[in-house]
DNA sequence: CTTGTTTAAATGTCAGACATTTACTAGACT
DNA sequence: AGTCTAGTAAATGTCTGACATTTAAACAAG
């Protein structure tokens, strides 16, 4: 594969990384495959050898490519990927066909995460947090009529589920939160967004909020369960 | 705080980052200060300018530090830090006196997390997998008798753990193993590796191994649970 | 007191040369 | 013919010095 089909690098600092990286991700390479060379990739696009050098370490560091003085750059397979390093999720958040292989293997880690996630927020959560979740899901709720605010939906949707980790009040949870964002956004493209799915979105998003608020562990479990089945069809899995 | 009270420079690639960030995870900084320039560093040393944003590269990624041109190098606090980062658990696990309230932060999650894993190996673990927990599980058996073995014991402990990650068959939950070992790790240094004690993990393992062999999703569960209570006590985690 | 300008100091970037590692090739020797 | 060896090319890694850019603080003018 080359580089010919990628678009034009339009500056800035974590650009060509983020340009590359979701080449990587959108399958153009495949496992094993030799990444062009740095001299290749910067005179293609026009940029120094250090900013080159700069975008593969990023790419290095996220585990979606192996680098060895004089073989060259080695394109690593999806296992190897650290999905949770928070470039990984930005870059994946851009992508508008994410692979349906990681889209599957996001959703059923959050269907087994999330529940126990909520549970300790029930326990853990403090008057901010109920105040972060609220407020998010005023968003979604404010949101949810029209078609147009589809982007700001699904960022307080986010925004809520973050809050949920974040309630947890620990730190290694906290960060999975990155993994949200690229999970729900896919939601945009893959959904249709209909009026009566999105009201029962926001009935079980709200039994999540009335769990959490209330201290209930259990309830939070089974509620974040039950959002979690409508993602699910949302995202068209069959499960 | 500066550099004086840390070692000499060894040479090799990472070992600049290693020492710098083992030194931020110990706390000779404090959030918010002003981390040393790359000039002072190089120099303190005896190494380049390019080795020294390499490693403060790293640790920029790592979310231990955050760079802007004009102002300096900020440490960040202990939320910030990419705890699921590979070089993270890598850096930690070399650390004797890990902070306490990290130390209790992965359990935390561990106690939570690990049980669900460990249900889910029970549903999706293959042959291959069961060989590695079986390879682990009597490694752990055949280094329990002597206290000299202990290192070695703890690389059978961590490698059982992380096959029940594996077994998932999950992307993210795999990548949660990394955390493993500066877990277990930091149990050579707090526990007092009894006989007794020992052979109480190793018989609440063998429970975890047999549940998920028999492919028994709930058994699983609270044996994996069991085996976490053992560890809070070795850990000295009152709980 | 506020605003604007200058200055110093830090990180960021560039360019070129060189070092090191790796894979391949061509010969020499048996 | 086969095998070992030396050599060569090509890739990433490193060093160095100069310069660019950003930031904060000092200072001066209004």
């Amino acid at each position: 594969m080359s580089l010919d089909t990628l678009p034009p690098h339009q500056g800035g600092a974590g650009n060509l990384a983020r340009l590359l990286a979701q080449a990587l991700l959108a399958g153009h390479w495949q496992p094993g495959d030799i990444f062009p060379r740095e001299l290749d990739i910067g005179s293609h696009f026009a940029v120094s050898r250090n900013q080159v050098r700069n975008a593969l370490t990023s790419l290095t560091a996220a585990g979606l490519l192996e680098r060895t003085a004089g073989r060259g750059t080695q394109v690593r397979e999806m296992s190897d990927w650290h999905l949770l390093n928070p470039l990984m999720s930005e870059w994946m958040t851009g992508l508008v066909n994410l692979d349906p292989q990681l889209v599957r293997a996001i959703y059923a880690f959050r269907y087994s995460a999330e529940p126990v996630v909520a549970g300790l927020a029930a326990q853990a959560a403090e008057t901010e947090d109920l105040q972060r979740l609220e407020m998010a899901f005023e968003g979604m709720t404010q949101t949810a009529g029209n078609i147009e605010a589809r982007a700001e939906h699904a960022e307080y949707d986010v925004a809520f589920h973050d809050a949920t980790y974040r309630a947890s009040h620990n730190l290694v949870w906290r960060q999975m939160g990155h993994l949200l964002r690229p999970s729900i956004m896919a939601l945009i493209h893959r959904s249709q967004h209909r009026t009566d799915t999105l009201d029962d979105s926001l009935a079980r998003h709200r039994q999540v909020l009335d769990a959490i608020r209330s201290r209930d562990a259990n309830s939070a479990e089974i509620a974040a369960r039950e959002v979690l089945r409508r993602t699910a069809i949302d995202l068209g899995i069959v499960n």
